[in-house]
DNA sequence: CTGTTAGCGCATTCAC
DNA sequence: GTGAATGCGCTAACAG
């Protein structure tokens, strides 16, 4: 029923080697043949048996991106870098080949599918797999992805951790295939308080993440490192709250943290999506931002500029790591030394901050 | 070097076709047999080879889904209900089986790379493919792309249209393994062109889409019927402006309707992010909104509750659209009458839009 | 530069 | 219920 690469070769009367050869363009073929062959192709309307080609040359073209909220911009921004880095980079190749499949796979933050579908790549031969954006931050997990990538990598697949800390133990062979971008998100909230504090904020709230996840951890922490050297560590924990990455969260938490303190001026969020929420919650509560109480986020998501006020927060190289990840993924980038990058994150001041009243 | 299902066969001390039965689940086997191939697996920490399976077979458990823009979040939710409802649907199975590779593919608005991928999902025989969104309107893609589907769906592939216009010509045998649901973007247009026109708005403006889409097509059209219908028809080219679906897009496109029309009270934007883009356009003006001019928006995506005022726009429904296509790309909904289904939208009246001055 | 020869790892007939 | 044999469609050595 359906013709394959047999029937092209009849067709253009040459060996099924020959075909695969100018399928592939990595072999020289002669210029009258490989038209022959092409010709046939097209008469034929051959697509190549993707399964099949894999198995014989035990590698495919496949890229997984793993995200955990493709809902999410953060992770939409990266995967559209990795995939357009990716394209550019095999556009130039032969009919069929070249060409990577990249795909993005959405575990929803569960580490369950995050596995799975670590699985389901590995079932493919991956030629690669990209995992963005923070881990579980749960050791038995961790010591899981590990296991699994390295196996991945022992099997001939690139592993790059674009935005998400470096692996637990990656010491031993795993450290050659694994590339490892990860973002300063400790640095860029110790920032963004210290610009708070040095607006005269004493008070100031913190929403944070869910606590399972090594960003929301990081950024933590970071602005407890700010905290506490401005000698402002005693109420921490009393004025954090923690709770998923999205709106509501951080409306509920502003709440309950101006409960918890009403003279709060300054809540500091997760990120955009959580600030968003938090000044939703200000306005309902009749408090004027920035001049009753202040507002900053972390990402600096497309959106963020057009808050209003337009929102204080810290920028992070999303599309860069993307792109470089992407490059990283094909091979057409060298590992950074010691196989691990740090990227910064740049403090962007907007209007949604100002002096403590 | 890596573990075959032959090196579990021989250490559970059975025969590989055996093995094969317990990983699909498809064949009865005995309890003790079960168990001891399981063991195997395990000690050997074996993972099926996907190609190899595949070519056996002449299928496979990979579903695309093509979305013309990963980073923005009206694809996003699309592709998120898919995975999950999918998810759900093959998380009963058996160890190895059941469970589909759900992967998103980012075309990036490109024709070429909407048929790129259509190409190499073909070629991994997908058990589905979805496609997201408004297509590219233009008769020479659009016959492509129907003929790339026709052969998808001769080979087994399962397509699901989901939030794009029906096929041009499908009558075919394409019919029968193709389902199209479709939103109704002229109706809902036309209720939110109404909507203003009920508040006494006569000067609006339109900032839509790249001119090559079918949506936006559809909300042009159903704006223009509104406002035809209200004798407002002879103004629409002067007060129509084009560009991508971006916050950028919007707000130079309300600076140039605003110079072409100083008296414009209201605004109507293509999409959601347009309407942030029109709304931070307006507010550097110095105009107030919905006060000097009314802002609607379309989609009702979630940050459009946090705008500034709340935006007026038409609620798509992304999520219960993507778990219907989820559920007809792996068969476990039977298709629509007709292989067609069209989703309203519904008008969500918030407070950027107000009484015209 | 091109043809021939072997498998790649698994799912499936068939027998038993 | 289980085992033995066959082929899925292609690539990769080798020859020539």
């Amino acid at each position: 029923m359906t013709v394959t690469l047999a029937d092209v070769a009849a067709r253009a009367r040459v060996s099924p080697a020959t075909v695969s050869r100018v399928l592939n363009g990595n072999y020289p073929v002669a210029t009258a043949t490989r038209e022959r062959v092409m010709r046939a192709v097209d008469e034929l309307d051959y697509v190549v048996n993707g399964p099949a080609s894999s198995l014989a040359a035990a590698t495919s073209d496949l890229v997984g991106i793993l995200v955990n909220d493709i809902a999410d911009p953060f992770f939409g921004i990266i995967a559209g870098a990795v995939q357009s880095a990716m394209g550019r980079a095999g556009g130039g190749g032969a009919v069929g080949g070249g060409e990577k499949l990249a795909v993005v796979c959405n575990t929803g933050g569960s580490p369950e599918r995050e596995l799975t579908y670590l699985t389901l790549l590995q079932r493919q031969r991956a030629a690669a797999v990209v995992l963005t954006g923070g881990a579980v931050d749960d050791p038995g997990h961790g010591a899981a992805v590990a296991a699994k990538l390295a196996r991945l990598a022992v099997a001939g697949t690139r592993v790059v951790l674009c935005g998400r800390p470096p692996l637990p133990a990656a010491g031993e062979d795993a450290g050659a295939a694994l590339a490892t971008l990860t973002f300063d998100n400790e640095g860029g909230a110790r920032r963004l308080t210290e610009h708070l504090l040095g607006l005269g904020h004493r008070r100031l709230g913190y929403v944070a993440g869910p606590v399972e996840r090594t960003t929301t951890r990081h950024r933590l922490e970071g602005h407890r490192a700010a905290m506490t050297v401005a000698g402002l560590g005693a109420d921490l924990d009393r004025l954090t709250v923690h709770g998923p990455y999205d709106r509501r969260s951080g409306y509920e938490a502003a709440c309950e943290l101006l409960r918890r303190e009403p003279g709060l001026t300054a809540l500091v969020a997760a990120n955009d999506t959580v600030a968003l929420g938090v000044c939703a919650a200000l306005r309902d509560q009749g408090l004027r931002i920035p001049d009753d109480v202040s507002v900053a986020g972390f990402d600096d998501l497309p959106f963020s500029v057009d808050a209003v006020p337009a929102l204080t927060t810290v920028r992070l190289p999303l599309h860069e790591a993307g792109a470089r990840a992407g490059r990283l993924a094909t091979g057409a980038e060298a590992p950074p030394p010691g196989g691990l990058a740090t990227m910064g994150g740049e403090l962007v001041v907007r209007a949604s901050t100002g002096r403590a009243r």
